[in-house]
Parts: structure tokens; sequence; C-alpha cells
DNA sequence: AAAGTCCGCAACCGCGGTCTA
DNA sequence: CTAGACCGCGGTTGCGGACTT
């Protein structure tokens, strides 16, 4: 298909935006929205293709963009949500009000990369400690055998487990995700211990309520897992969703993650894959 | 103080997806 | 069904300020 050159037209002006460019743009956007960005900067006077304004907008002058540093809770849902999504940046972005999917990339390429070196130096000792843990417990434990698909989620008192019991997930659903995307450290690590779960929950709800979405996050991250990107997404705003509405406790926070990540598909409103 | 280098950020570019006539 | 128009995304660039020599 051919596409027209955005800026094809002669004399339309690139570069930084001036002061007096911003007021026309939001002044006009506030008063007729944009609909159509082709058409916005012909019928607000502005010698700008609408791909720039769009840009400007959404990037800077759109009322609920936040300003400033990143915090350090900001800093490591990117972090996280990296380690899940790659560099699906928007994806990111929709799960931090306020902050847009270039402003991320930027703090990403800037920032945050340089910490990936130690971050999976960190990451391979947790795997490594997660390995000798499960082959020292494992004989000793109730094990799960999860058959995938599940029709039924299975909850740690369902499998009348305490929480030292080891999870087969060896038979990860891998008929819901396409084939390049499916997981490979399910292979590699196949049996994770219930108990680093919930010390992980545990810590991090110690003081507030908990919210489960991001503790997967930080679960998922930490233990190494790279979810295939589908599941990923749709888990992640499933179980941001479902927390928040939910205002869940620990223990809950224990029960809802099994659900969530072993009885994939079978929670009210997660989406089929 | 001047020149050179580095770094952060805003903006641009090109592609793919979706919509519509 | 097809082609064109538009939108959104991710990669990349280049400017300007900060820092170093």
């Amino acid at each position: 298909m051919v596409r027209a050159p955005c800026c094809e037209k002669m004399g339309l002006k690139k570069g930084p935006w001036t002061q007096e460019e911003d007021q026309i743009l939001i002044s006009y956007i506030q008063q007729h929205g944009h609909s159509n960005w082709r058409a916005l900067p012909k019928q607000a006077g502005l010698l700008r293709c609408g791909k720039s304004c769009r840009l400007r907008w959404t990037n800077y002058l759109r009322p609920d963009v936040k300003r400033g540093n990143f915090s350090k809770e900001e800093e490591e849902t990117i972090i996280n949500l990296h380690e899940l999504l790659g560099n699906r940046w928007s994806a990111i972005a929709a799960r931090l009000p306020g902050r847009t999917d270039n402003e991320i990339k930027n703090v990403w390429h800037t920032h945050l990369k340089k910490r990936l070196k130690s971050y999976q130096i960190s990451k391979g000792q947790s795997l490594t400690l997660l390995k000798e843990h499960d082959s020292h417990d494992a004989s000793e434990s109730k094990s799960m055998d999860l058959s995938f698909p599940i029709q039924t989620p299975v909850s740690p008192q369902d499998s009348s487990s305490e929480h030292s019991s080891v999870i087969n997930l060896t038979a990860f659903p891998t008929n819901m995700v396409p084939k390049d995307e499916q997981m490979d450290v399910f292979e590699t690590f196949s049996q994770i211990d219930e108990s680093l779960l919930f010390d992980e929950l545990s810590t991090e709800n110690s003081n507030s309520d908990s919210n489960v979405g991001s503790d997967f996050l930080g679960i998922t991250g930490k233990l190494g897992f790279q979810l295939p990107s589908s599941q990923a997404i749709a888990t992640t705003t499933c179980s941001m969703e479902h927390a928040n509405e939910s205002n869940l406790n620990i223990d809950d926070g224990v029960d809802f993650w099994y659900n969530l990540f072993i009885g994939a598909g079978s929670l009210p409103g997660l989406p089929e894959f």
C-alpha cells in the first residue's frame, strides 16, 4: 500500500514547539476536541502536520500528563512490566497513570536500562536459590500436579497444602498462547516453591492493603518468569483491576494469585486466549 | 574561560493495524 | 474485496544544557 508522507506539504513547520503554537493547540482542542488529527492543524491555523500535533498533545500538553521525576515505585513498575511485556511502551504506560509511552521509553533508555545488568544478576541469584530450595524440600513437600487446561481454579486450600508445598508447572497451558510466545522458563524451572510466593506477598503487604496486581508483577519479575505477552497483558490487567476492586488482604492475595496464574482463563473478566 | 564530550528529552520517521468508502 | 486515509506504536535522531578537561 502506498502511503503519502505525513508532512508531504512543503511549508509545514518541524522542530520544537513555541508557546504560541502550544496555546493555539490547547485552546483548539479544548473547544473542538481532536477527532481528526489530520484536519486539526489546518482548522486550528497551525503550520504543523497532524502527527506532530497529536504527539505534542499526548506527550506534553494533555492536562493529565504528570511531569517531573519518576518515583521509585514507578521505576520498579516499569522494570517489572518491561520484564513481562518487553518494549511495549504503550502497554506499560497504560499502567502508569499520567505517564506517556515516550516518557517511559526515554526513562528506560537513559536510566533503567543501565540497571538491567545488576537486576539480571540479582534475578539469576534468586533463581539459583530457588532451585536449591526446591531440590532440598521437594521430597518432603506435598506436590500439586497441575494438568492444563484447568476448568476450576485451584487454591492452596483446595490442594490441602501448607505454604511450603511445591507446585508443578510443567504442564503450562501452551495451547493458550502462540507457539513463538510460549515461555521457556517453565521448562527450565519446573517447580516453584509456594512459600516464596507467600513470603513475597507477606513482605510487600505487611503495612498496607495489598495490591495483588503489582505483587504479581514483583513476584514474576523476581522469580524470573517471562510470561507470554498476550497472557501477561491479560493477567496483569485483570489482577490489577480485581485487586483494586476487591481490596484484598495477604491471604486473599495468595489465593487470588493462585487463581489467576494457575486457573488462567477461569476467573470472571479474564479474557480468553 | 573555552572547547569538547556526554546525557536527557522532545520530536521525528516509518511501519503496521484499523477503518471506511 | 480493495485501496486510501488515518491513527498509534516503537525506534531513532538531534538539539540544548550539563559536565569535564
